[in-house]
DNA sequence: CGCGGTTTTGAAAAGGATCAAGGGAAGTGG
DNA sequence: CCACTTCCCTTGATCCTTTTCAAAACCGCG
């Protein structure tokens, strides 16, 4: 009784780019206005590599907006083993979701520019605005949504999956920035190792065979030339499985 | 302004460790009041076991406030892989921090009773109350610690953390209900195995490993004795190491 | 140009998954 | 109340993916 149905297969296809798209109502739209205001009235900052912005702990006494670079959010676990729950990129919101203490410890990956504000003025400036609760859950909702396509990630798909579901994600946003097929990849090995939780060996290898298959060619530490993006989307296991077949045959040097 | 307070455990401050000493202001009373006063002007209804209150995808026209019984949040991926995100118990809100459409279907694991609002009554009646954010986040928030959690859990443990880690915390919301060493896990091994990313078979062996060990005793399909407590905390792999040797002692046979 | 850290590659080992069968409890019907 | 069916769980044996350990290659850098 509780094994699925076909029913649910096809009803769940559709991705996670549900948030994508999420609704922007005059609220919304209001909000997010009076948040880049906020955020303005906040002088940028400059973190350089590897500085932490915040500590998992930490009283959240402030929030951050990230305007530059790229951020790792991340906790450890007993002996020193590291999880990286997210990845944080250019626009978004650090802290937002949270009350209490920080729940990770946020590192810059590359230089960032950051703002801060006070939790104390986010709340006070932001909340009142709109108040029926779309505005405020934004943010935690992606969080949320990201969080779980995180533990399908881990919990159903092996290492090629997990690879081809990290670079295709980094290369859909670079697409919102249109650019040609090199994707940016700032993080380390560790980094994706921690993120998807395998080891860096395994990243490493799993990447050679890719580009032996020419899906994707490293180029240079921290560059990916994306050869065949519908098959890289086909590999990452979350995509409908129409074309499998086929992107074998193309992708199969 | 956020301070903890010992007293009045609300319907919805008793669930979730991570955050029973979470913020007790007049404002999070007074919307929790609120928010039972709006689940108390609807019936209960009885789902029976196996029976789905929700589907992924669905619009989320209403949430649910679990009244009793145990329910398992999933989604279900590619070709019928079923990941269970959480399982949700008494006191629960679901769908409480979302917007849009359930990224999860929402399945009763044991006969539930269930109070439903629809979302356009919980944002009018309950959002305006007291609108700093904090008792909207509530929910939210404790869902993103536990998904953070599971993040870990997944990425870092092997079976036997896994499985103790999910026992001491099935354990521990039992405590709340004060009783003798006599666990109910209510949901079958597959549901487990799927919460856990683990097969039925690894979960079932853990499990005989544990009894051989001495750490809990299974009775029956859906009872564990919890034997030595002390020793399921260690080897669920996030507590304090100091006591690992000690244990280990203990619980060999 | 040599040096330290990162990444790649290789070989062996381990932990789970998978495949296959057997055991047991709950429910059904006689 | 007992035989029977069924479903769920356990156990065993083998296979496979990933980890682990080790060393070599690469690359940016002083």
């Amino acid at each position: 009784m509780c094994r699925p149905t076909t029913r649910n297969t096809t009803m769940l296809m559709q991705k996670n780019q549900v948030f994508q798209h999420a609704e922007m109502t005059e609220e919304t739209i209001h909000a997010g206005q009076s948040l880049s205001a906020l955020f303005l009235t906040s002088a940028t900052e400059l973190v350089p590599a590897g500085r932490a912005v915040c500590w998992e702990g930490d009283e959240a006494k402030h929030l951050f907006q990230l305007v530059e670079g790229v951020i790792r959010l991340y906790r450890i676990v007993g002996d020193g083993r590291r999880v990286i729950t997210a990845f944080q990129f250019a626009g978004d919101l650090i802290g937002a979701s949270l009350q209490g203490d920080f729940l990770f410890t946020a590192e810059a990956v590359t230089e960032c520019k950051i703002r801060r504000v006070s939790r104390k003025s986010f709340d006070d400036e932001v909340a009142p605005v709109g108040c029926s609760s779309h505005r405020i859950h934004l943010p935690a909702l992606r969080e949320t949504a990201a969080a779980q396509e995180q533990m399908v990630l881990l919990s159903k798909k092996n290492a090629e999956e997990r690879l081809c579901s990290f670079i295709a994600k980094l290369a859909s946003r670079r697409n919102l920035q249109a650019r040609q097929s090199v994707l940016r990849v700032p993080m380390s090995r560790q980094d994706i190792a921690d993120h998807l939780g395998l080891t860096i060996e395994t990243v490493s290898r799993t990447l050679t065979k890719l580009a032996s298959r020419n899906v994707v060619i490293p180029e240079g530490r921290h560059d990916l030339r994306i050869v065949n993006l519908a098959c890289l989307t086909q590999l990452s296991g979350d995509a409908d499985d129409f074309l499998e077949e086929s992107c074998h045959r193309v992708s199969l040097h």
